[in-house]
DNA sequence: ATTTTCAAT
């Protein structure tokens, strides 16, 4: 029997998705395509959302993108179809969860990984480990208004109603853009 | 309890 897909409440999108804001949660969409075949992925499992556990609550922390390689791996996937990943972040990931994904990625071919970040997290050694991602193949792109928009339409429980921007929205990420290409481009020592 | 980046102070 088909599940209904959980979706995610108005308000945890508004307060966490726009990109003039700083949060302190992390929040994950994602949606699997399986090219050239089926993903065996029950109905409405092929899309879905992902938060971290914060030093908030109990039990150790974790970031969201180590809850998105479990939920992979539960899959099990088949290796010799194409799998491709979109994902929808409110940060990008930190330095470390970079190259946990970098090296998912290399251990898992069939897999390809496209991230759409809302605002890019900028401790520690954040840059290097976007640039470690990006060379393991990963896509790594900042949120637009389209990507927002779709979003929103696909995994908010919105009542029918439109998205609305707000008045930074196209600002902000063309600035967040313009950074992020920046540190992309930026060749590793 | 406050702060303004997946808490840290």
């Amino acid at each position: 029997m088909a599940r209904a897909r959980c979706l995610m409440d108005e308000h945890t999108f508004t307060h966490n998705f726009p990109n003039h804001k700083r949060t302190r949660k992390t929040y994950l969409c994602y949606e699997v395509e399986i090219l050239c075949g089926d993903s065996g992925l029950p109905p409405d499992e092929d899309k879905g959302f992902l938060c971290n556990k914060g030093a908030d609550q109990p039990g150790l922390p974790c970031h969201v993108e180590l809850y998105l390689l479990e939920r992979i791996r539960s899959w099990n996937l088949d290796r010799k179809l194409h799998c491709r990943l979109t994902c929808f972040i409110s940060w990008t990931p930190c330095g470390t969860c970079a190259r946990k994904l970098a090296e998912f990625l290399k251990e898992n071919s069939h897999v390809s990984l496209c991230i759409f970040a809302s605002r890019i997290y900028s401790l520690h050694d954040y840059e290097a480990g976007l640039r470690t991602l990006q060379e393991a193949g990963a896509q790594i792109a900042i949120m637009t208004f389209k990507e927002f928009k779709h979003c929103w339409e696909t995994f908010v429980d919105h009542q029918g109603r439109p998205f609305q921007p707000w008045d930074e929205l196209d600002v902000n990420s063309q600035g967040l853009s313009k950074e992020l290409q920046a540190i992309l481009q930026t060749r590793q020592n």
